[in-house]
Parts: C-alpha cells; structure tokens; sequence
DNA sequence: GTCTATACGCGGATAGAC
DNA sequence: GTCTATCCGCGTATAGAC
C-alpha cells in the first residue's frame, strides 16, 4: 500500500538514479548536464523532470542514496559485537574503504559537495552526514567507557578517518598517472594498490592514537 | 630582459588570476563562468582571452600558483632544522594547515581536481603535487636513518595528512551548520575549531604511528 | 508514462575598432 | 592593452501530443 510508484514502470526511475550518480560523480552538480543523464539512461529528458521534478531533487536523490549506504553498512559492519572497541574501528575503516571502492562515484560525490560547502544540502540530507559521525562517536564513548581508548576528540577522529580513507581512494587516479610517468623521476617510489596496505597503515595509526600504551607488533 | 609582461598593465593579470581563483574555487572547472570572473575582476571577458589564451590555460594558472604556494610553504616551513624528525614532521603539518586556512580557496580547488580525477593536470603540474609529497618522503626517510621513526610507508602517511588538513578545513561550513541547528539533537558535541585542536591531535596521531614505544604525555 | 518540439538565456570564444 | 559586438551551440525547463 505504501506503493508511492506504480508497478510497471520497467525501473526507469532506477536508471535515472544510476545514470545521475555517474554524471554527477563525473562533472558535480553545476556541470552536470540533464541531457548527459537522459542519454545514458536510455530516456528522454523529460522523464527526468516527470520523475524527480528538478535537477536538484535529482541530485538530492543520488547524494541521499549515497549516504544512506555508506551508513547502513558502516552500521551492518560495528553492530557486529567484537571482541574489543578497537576491532570495532577496524571494521568501521573496512567498512568505510569496501563501500567507497566499490561504488567508484561516491567519493567524487561526496568531495564535490563537500567543496562545495555543503550548499545542497538539506536538513534530512545533513542528518545523514551526521549520522556517519555518529556511529564513530559510539564506538570511542564505548571505549573510553571501559578504559580501552584515550580520551581524543570523536570529530578529529571522524575526520582523520573520512578525509584518510577519501584522498586514499580517490587519489587512485593521479596515483596511477604519475606511476607511469614515473620514468624521468628517480624515486623508486612503492606505489600501495588495494585496500590491505591502507587497512594495515589505519590500524597502526588508530591503535597509535587511541590505544594507550599500545606497542604492538602490527607496525613489521 | 625576462620581462614577459610589459610594466605598466596595472594589474589585469594578477586581477584576473585572483577573480579566477575565487570563481574556480566556487564553481569548479566545468561550471565556472569566464563571464564571472571578468566582472569579479572588473575587466572584460576578452582579456582572459588576451592573458591567457582560454579558460583552461587560466585554470592551470592558478592550479600551479596554488601548489607552488604549497610546496613553497612546506619547504620553508620544513628547511629550519629542528631538534628532531618528528618535529619537522609537526612543522610540515602546521604549514599545510596555515596554507591552507590563509587561502580560503585553497581547499576547494585541490579537491575538486581530485574528484576530477586530475583531469585537467598537465605534466608540469602534476610533478608539482609530486614535490609536496617528495618534502614529506625526505622527512620521513631522514627519520628512519637515524633511527627515530618505523618503516612506515610514505605515500600512506603522506594521504593521511593531506587528507585530514584538507577535511578539516573543507568540512568548517558543514560544521558550523550543524552546530547552528543542534536544537533538535541530543548530543553536546563539542565542536573543535581553529587551529589548535587540529595540530594537537595530529601531533599524537602521527608520534603514535611514527615513533617507536612514544608513551608521551601529548595526549593530556 | 513516454515521447517531440520548443522557449530562452547563458556557455566559451573571436573579430575588429580604438 | 582594452574595449564592444557578435557567433553559435548547449543549458534547464516546459507544453502538449500520444
């Protein structure tokens, strides 16, 4: 009954948001073309406007999906009871890293509204964005509740995590470009490719920072 | 005799690139208007053209003035020779993140190249962003010559710095929303701001992962 | 629900006078 | 070096047939 769209509609709302998240990814919301986005769902533009009713509902859309995945599995991945808070982290960073590679739109998205201040956003959308903090900021007071972590600021940390974990994926691009021009530079410079060197480098740097006294074996 | 310029052009060159900055910064490369940036520069749209031969050539412009600022910081910043290692290391990120505050379109704009995947770098530029990270990989390889750091991999710690300076500096309008909007949420989060909070948890953060068995009192 | 056709302004870029 | 005037295509959005 809560059916808000009719049966048949072949899912051409689904290919809409498909094509959407792909062209904002690729050009952020001002370049981004109506047109471009009709095309590669296979639909006319004007289905666009019959469905959403505006480029920016549109883009709201895709930025709501967005998000709410990066939340639900973020939530699906720390839910997990473990064996301590740390491993809690670690799967929060897994968790984070896996949703980001996997769709490869997500991080030009969430980069470019975050270049852009933030303008589109509304409310709702907002309370997403802070609900990805939140589930950090549960994990550290559970820790800090036992005495297992140290008392460091839940936000820094939220943002060292985000900001990490994004310039990590979505430096992949310029990463691969200079490694291939690496020929006139001199630097036999290792080049780390996939998620297992990052989720080994955030597990020393976290333990490092909130783990006292932690001289772990994890930094061979 | 290197007189590129003649003298007396007022100043329309420096006048564009700056009006260029703040429009590039605001809009990206895409969505950007050469029409806008002649009026923020109170000139006509024709002498972008003069100057600068077309949109793009102006965006590499100021593309490069922004990473030589940079680059030009960091080296400065990190040249004074400090008692430790991990004091240059603190150095680098306090010039990184004066840089980066100093330009308020800074942040903008090197992300939004991100989330272009590079597409605009040409070579010159690209080994522009190379020299940022060549000043980190000198002071981490001087550190674990003489013993005082872990082999920890460079280029990780390179996008761990860049990307929490440039997310905390990016994410200030979100924060200050949210914090303006708090009536309807629960938690006092308190909200860190300026400097002074970052570079401290950067400081334990990276004492944490750089140096070995640091059971410092940074973290009070 | 899906399409074609169209309104109408703004996009980058250039020509040419002064 | 600086300006005005202009070319021409693409931008979002909508009207209306089927």
């Amino acid at each position: 009954m809560a059916r808000t769209t009719r049966p048949r509609t072949r899912d051409s709302r689904a290919e809409i948001l498909r094509a959407a998240r792909a062209e904002f990814a690729a050009c952020g919301f001002d370049a981004a073309g109506v047109d471009r986005i009709a095309a590669r769902a296979g639909l006319n533009k004007a289905m666009l406007y019959y469905h959403f009713g505006s480029k920016r509902q549109l883009y709201l859309a895709v930025l709501r999906e967005t998000l709410e995945t990066v939340v639900a599995n973020a939530r699906r991945a720390t839910d997990q009871p473990a064996e301590s808070a740390i491993g809690r982290v670690d799967q929060y960073v897994a968790s984070l890293l896996e949703t980001a590679t996997a769709d490869p739109h997500m991080v030009p998205i969430l980069m470019r509204e975050l270049a852009d201040g933030g303008r589109h956003l509304d409310a709702r959308t907002l309370r997403l964005m802070t609900s990805i903090f939140g589930v950090v900021e549960g994990i550290l007071a559970d820790g800090q509740r036992v005495g297992e972590f140290r008392d460091v600021d839940p936000l820094l940390t939220y943002l060292l995590i985000m900001g990490a974990t994004m310039f990590y994926v979505g430096n992949q691009p310029i990463r691969q470009r200079v490694g291939r021009m690496k020929k006139a530079f001199a630097g036999p410079v290792r080049v780390p490719q996939g998620a297992d060197p990052f989720l080994r480098h955030m597990r020393a740097v976290l333990r490092g920072v909130l783990c006292p006294g932690a001289e772990d074996p994890s930094h061979a």
